[in-house]
DNA sequence: CCGAATCCAATCGGATACTG
DNA sequence: CAGTATCCGATTGGATTCGG
């Protein structure tokens, strides 16, 4: 797993055949690799993509969250925040009142994940017909 | 599910009150959370997203790509070759020898998948530190 | 060389019920 | 209100074996 090739282009995976600079590259990339890794399996997920996108504009409680958030289970909502929360893309403030108040927020951090993650959601939309259609077709062959 | 918002900004989720605008800008977003879903469910397996990008610098046969993407196994590369034939996003090309040749090759729309999957790798590998520290405090508290 | 088929463990995630 | 706990079906993905 190369990110940055021997003649400066960015790759996703790694081209590495046996030099000693590709060997580098590919242990310094093992790296890059489970950093990517690391965060595909968070935003792959069902719902933290959709979670750090209703809190971009602000801070929500778990309740207004789990509605803007539409057929997220109360478990998994649960589940989400926490390891959004545990990842420092999301704060999670507790207020002692009763009933009691919890502000989930996202971190300097997790609003840096905005801008790439709309930018797929964008290539989603644009694409999706196209996708659809490839489907079918290969479906109906 | 919004993605263009009343005031033009681009949201990842649904914000939307009940106004007759939002609704309409619900029922229209619900399409495009379709499509986020799909994609994601696509690119946030374990394996599509490191196959396109052993393929974006060209024609891969298939012991080739396996290769490529290190711990891959035989059965989930071709499941996942199969998916991204059957979504249009690569083409998958049998030469009629012995022993077969089978070459795999990004389409024009897989290939535009490249910069956005990019710019989240670039993301993951910048922030990747930050991620980790975040778990050892958490994990320590 | 390029797969398909089978088996199986682990994880994911929904439903439901209960709590401070 | 904001969770936690438990159960359970569905999905994921690795290992292995067989076939054209």
């Amino acid at each position: 797993m190369c990110v940055t090739n021997t003649d400066g282009r960015m790759t996703l995976a790694d081209d590495a055949p046996s030099t000693e600079y590709e060997d580098t590259c590919k242990r310094a990339g093992e790296e890059h690799g489970r950093a990517i890794r690391t965060v595909l399996d968070r935003i792959g997920d069902k719902w933290s993509l959709l979670v750090i996108g209703a809190l971009q504009h602000g801070t929500l409680r778990f309740t207004e969250l789990q509605r803007h958030v539409p057929g997220v289970s109360q478990r998994m909502l649960t589940l989400t925040v926490r390891q959004l929360e545990r990842d420092g893309l999301v704060t999670r403030t507790v207020h002692a009142e009763v009933p009691p108040r919890v502000e989930y927020r996202l971190t300097a951090v997790g609003e840096t994940l905005i801008e790439p993650s709309l930018a797929l959601a964008q290539w989603a939309i644009e694409h999706y017909p196209a996708i659809e259609r490839a489907r079918e077709a290969f479906d109906g062959s």
